[in-house]
DNA sequence: CGGATTTGACCCGCGC
DNA sequence: GCGCGGGTCAAATCCG
């Protein structure tokens, strides 16, 4: 799966989180052809036209081939072939660098579509309204247009016909093709006009991002912030020198581990140090998963008052977190909990016992969950010793064919890149849960609109329920709202998800 | 034989 | 304080 690599730099950046929704749409560009497979055929075509135009009017045979002529722009039409295969899987591998100032037709009608559709905020919103309703399914407008020029055409076409019966073609026939020429010519530049409007737009939702990336990177750091002057009023660290950096390290699978960032997969809030389970597990690597997990450290600090506490053990990175601290607020526990207690619930078909999300799991317990017929799995990863990623896999009570997949905690592992695309996903989705969390004063953003944000082609994929014991994502793959992003119905679970595809 | 799975027991938080 | 339910452990078992 190579869509859109052009993207993984974007969202490289670990606080993009809410700006998923121009990830999403960045990678939808992406999907599409580059606009040397559009707009340059397209121009090619009309110039190529213009002079066949040209050269008949020099040549001026009266056998000219009508049909051809009127058929051209259709054909240019089709050569677009933008579209056909939802979301054009295979084509962007190349993605140009200055894809920016490249707009795309077919660019255009997503935004316009989106724009007319679900009323997405993130949907450009400086361009004219004569710009959207003029590109309002683009090939069909554009095709329209070329058409009145068709019918200019096939006017002169049939009386030159009649012209040529006539014997005087030459002077005819010079017209036509000066016509045909004028058409062509006129068409050309109407093509460059509806190039830089698309290159201005294509600018403005740059613009938008990096304006929302900033939000964020403001808003995370607020957060830090704040929680190290907890920290310091506390007087309690037990942590110096550890850094809170972000409650979940989202991180950025930074292509399977070769870049910095190790601990890419962050599935849920850190280290559900929210679990309020202390027991003492065997001693460890907890030293070594506190530091890799974002947020561990933060929430080690307090041992419940020194009670009788066995010490978390340290490859439980999940298990190792207090949550009570004696002098913290009751809003600020609040938003810790919130925070640690973050999952990424996927709702998937699939006939197997387990979605295949490319990481190694050791099944470690089974349960009947209460209310549900169907016994509940936890596996815990396997692909490294002490990696504190653990998952339930349930079936759905009201259809079985329903898996539920939910995962906590983060990775401190590289992942192998069959797992790359799951972990996008969910770290995409968890990271739109905590961006919220942080920034808003519940614990949890609206969720319509980071149900949007996430999945703003498919809002009904994304929920964000306040009300489950943990804060948790969960993202719906058992619908297909979107076929254009559904290239093909898998037996086997994958993820068809277009964030996470933009990082494969 | 080593690793994975199963399964009953245990721990803990929460609600009553 | 007690019971319930979720989550985990670890011995037993299975399997390649």
């Amino acid at each position: 799966m190579a869509k859109g690599r052009g993207v993984l730099s974007i969202d490289s950046d670990p606080i993009s989180t809410a700006s998923a929704s121009f990830l999403h749409s960045l990678t939808v560009l992406n999907s599409f052809p580059d606009q040397d497979s559009i707009i340059n055929p397209r121009l090619q075509q009309l110039s190529a036209a213009a002079a066949a135009a040209a050269g008949r009017a020099m040549d001026a045979t009266s056998t000219g081939s009508p049909p051809s002529t009127i058929q051209f722009p259709v054909k240019l039409m089709n050569t677009n072939g933008v579209g056909d295969d939802g979301g054009g899987d295979d084509h962007d591998s190349s993605f140009p660098p200055d894809y920016r100032r490249r707009p795309v037709i077919d660019e255009m009608d997503f935004f316009a579509h989106k724009k007319h559709d679900d009323g997405n905020p993130m949907t450009i919103t400086n361009s004219s309204a004569d710009d959207l309703k003029e590109y309002s399914g683009s090939p069909a407008g554009l095709e329209l247009n070329v058409n009145t020029g068709l019918n200019l055409l096939t006017t002169n076409t049939s009386s030159d016909q009649s012209m040529v019966d006539d014997g005087i073609s030459s002077n005819m026939e010079d017209k036509r093709a000066k016509s045909e020429l004028a058409v062509l010519q006129a068409e050309v530049e109407r093509m460059k006009a509806e190039n830089l409007r698309l290159t201005d737009m294509l600018n403005h939702v740059t613009s938008n991002y990096n304006a929302l990336q900033m939000h964020l990177v403001t808003a995370a750091q607020d957060q830090k912030t704040h929680h190290k002057n907890e920290q310091q009023d506390d007087g309690k660290n037990k942590n110096n020198g550890m850094v809170p950096r972000q409650f979940m390290d989202l991180g950025l699978v930074a292509g399977g581990g070769a870049g910095g960032d190790t601990d890419d997969l962050s599935l849920s809030a850190t280290s559900e140090g929210g679990r309020s389970r202390d027991r003492s597990r065997s001693p460890g690597n907890n030293i070594e998963d506190n530091n890799k997990e974002d947020g561990t450290v933060v929430f080690d600090q307090d041992k419940k008052g020194g009670n009788d506490h066995r010490e978390d053990s340290p490859g439980q990175g999940w298990a190792s977190n207090k949550v009570a601290r004696p002098n913290s607020t009751k809003t600020i526990d609040q938003t810790e909990a919130t925070i640690r207690k973050a999952r990424v619930s996927v709702r998937a078909r699939s006939e197997d016992a387990m979605i295949s999300d490319g990481c190694q799991w050791r099944k470690y317990g089974q349960k009947l969950a209460k209310g549900n017929p169907c016994p509940r799995a936890y596996y815990r990863c396997t692909m490294a010793a002490g990696c504190p990623v653990r998952k339930q896999v349930q079936r759905c009570a009201e259809d079985r064919t329903i898996l539920i997949t939910t995962y906590e905690g983060n990775h401190n592992h590289p992942l192998p890149p069959a797992a790359m695309a799951m972990a996008s996903t969910t770290s995409s989705a968890a990271r739109m849960l905590l961006s919220g969390s942080m920034s808003s004063a519940d614990g949890l953003m609206n969720s319509n609109f980071l149900t949007r944000t996430l999945l703003p082609c498919s809002a009904n994929l994304a929920t964000i329920s306040a009300s489950a014991p943990f804060p948790t994502v969960t993202l719906d793959l058992t619908q297909n709202p979107n076929p254009l992003q559904l290239p093909k119905q898998q037996t086997q679970f994958q993820f068809p998800f277009p964030p996470s595809l933009s990082f494969l």
